[in-house]
DNA sequence: TGTACATCAGTGAACGCGCGTTCACTGATGTAC
DNA sequence: TGTACATCAGTGAACGCGCGTTCACTGATGTAC
């Protein structure tokens, strides 16, 4: 059954992929190292064969999961500011909130990545600095874009953390909704009081459940 | 060892406190049944006396979290805008953002409520609900006033969240720094891009840890 | 280049452990007379 | 008001289960000659 190498290096990456996949839908804790072995073709016990421990998986996989997060915002905002509204119109989109996949493990871990070890939070930390660092690239690099920026990332995670546990979708929608219509405001993201012009209706409450 | 009616209703009172307290310092996940019973000074197996099962403490935790901390919210809010700066002020300082008393459900356990089921996460909703609606009453009650409050939420939700997770304390105050300073302006909170004058130094980052 | 041996990725079964939950039991309290 | 009995809050031991982890084993591959 040896493989080589190439080959072990393969499997290992497919089994950090899965892996960050089924936290982010499922959570850390109740992710089973069993669970993501199966999920990714192989058996429980080949798990140690290419980690030391759980921990190990979890510091990787996020780490991995922010990579690819960050990478494709990145991509988004080199591509110029109209490309990377579209991107954060599609990030907040209830589609990309609730699926499976993508999604960032901030929002979708991030109470359990708060009480991980330190490798784990390392690797979101880098993470997140690399998001500040590009998109302060499309800025002036002044201290008030950077602030900018901070503000966005944050009222925008909150927003999503929110929409994602609240049991009332038409609130869910409207948290998100208030975050996107702040964003699409030129320039200073999630700034200045909404256009005191016209239509801004009272919003509906929908059916509870 | 029967206790009367009223005794038992304490009792109960008492293990939903001590799990609503435990569930925000360790996780819903990770806080085990016995855990909280032996630290509310009962047996394990007594709990089933009280509950029908985990699921349902959880829901009666979180609810009671939420339940505490808009009351809090709201007591801030009726002294007044400055007493409300000073409490927003003493949510967002690192003592309490890190200190296990105390502290938003939605931000200790935020991603795992995503996933609880409908009357935990109906609890929460309900309490997030009378928050805003309690906000709004220090409002003109518009429509733009109302999204300010969400924005606001959002920012401050994201942002203890981001700093709790971050394993570069600067980088964690940071954060928090901006919000807090976006928060003091005058109110539309969140708003404008900061005052261009003096003082905005390029901040020090601290060492990793 | 061909052979002989060491390596080690993957297997299947098992480990100890802590979890949520159940159960027979206790004895102080509530209730009926 | 006093007695007799039913109730049930709390106990201690045990349950099945799934978790993370270990281990002896396998056989195809890498390596040394």
């Amino acid at each position: 059954m040896r493989k080589s190498k190439a080959e072990k290096a393969l499997t290992r990456q497919h089994i950090v992929e899965v892996a960050a996949r089924m936290f982010k839908s499922g959570g850390i804790g109740a992710t089973g190292v069993g669970e993501i072995m199966v999920a990714a073709g192989l058996t429980h016990s080949a798990f140690y064969r290419h980690f030391a421990s759980k921990e190990e998986l979890v510091a990787e996989a996020s780490s991995a999961s922010m990579d690819v997060f960050v990478e494709a915002a990145r991509q988004a905002m080199e591509a110029g500011p109209d490309a990377f509204t579209r991107y954060l119109e599609n990030y907040l989109s209830s589609e990309y909130r609730n699926g499976a996949l993508g999604g960032c493990p901030v929002v979708q871990t991030g109470s359990e990545l708060a009480r991980a070890d330190a490798q784990t939070r390392q690797g979101v930390s880098d993470g997140l600095e690399q998001l500040i660092g590009f998109a302060l690239k499309l800025t002036d690099g002044s201290a008030e874009a950077e602030e900018q920026v901070i503000l966005t990332m944050s009222a925008v995670t909150g927003a999503i953390a929110i929409s994602r546990l609240v049991n009332d979708s038409a609130l869910a929608e409207h948290v998100i909704d208030v975050v996107r219509r702040s964003l699409s405001k030129p320039a200073a993201a999630a700034a200045k009081p909404a256009r005191v012009a016209g239509k801004a209706p009272a919003r509906q409450r929908g059916a509870q459940a």
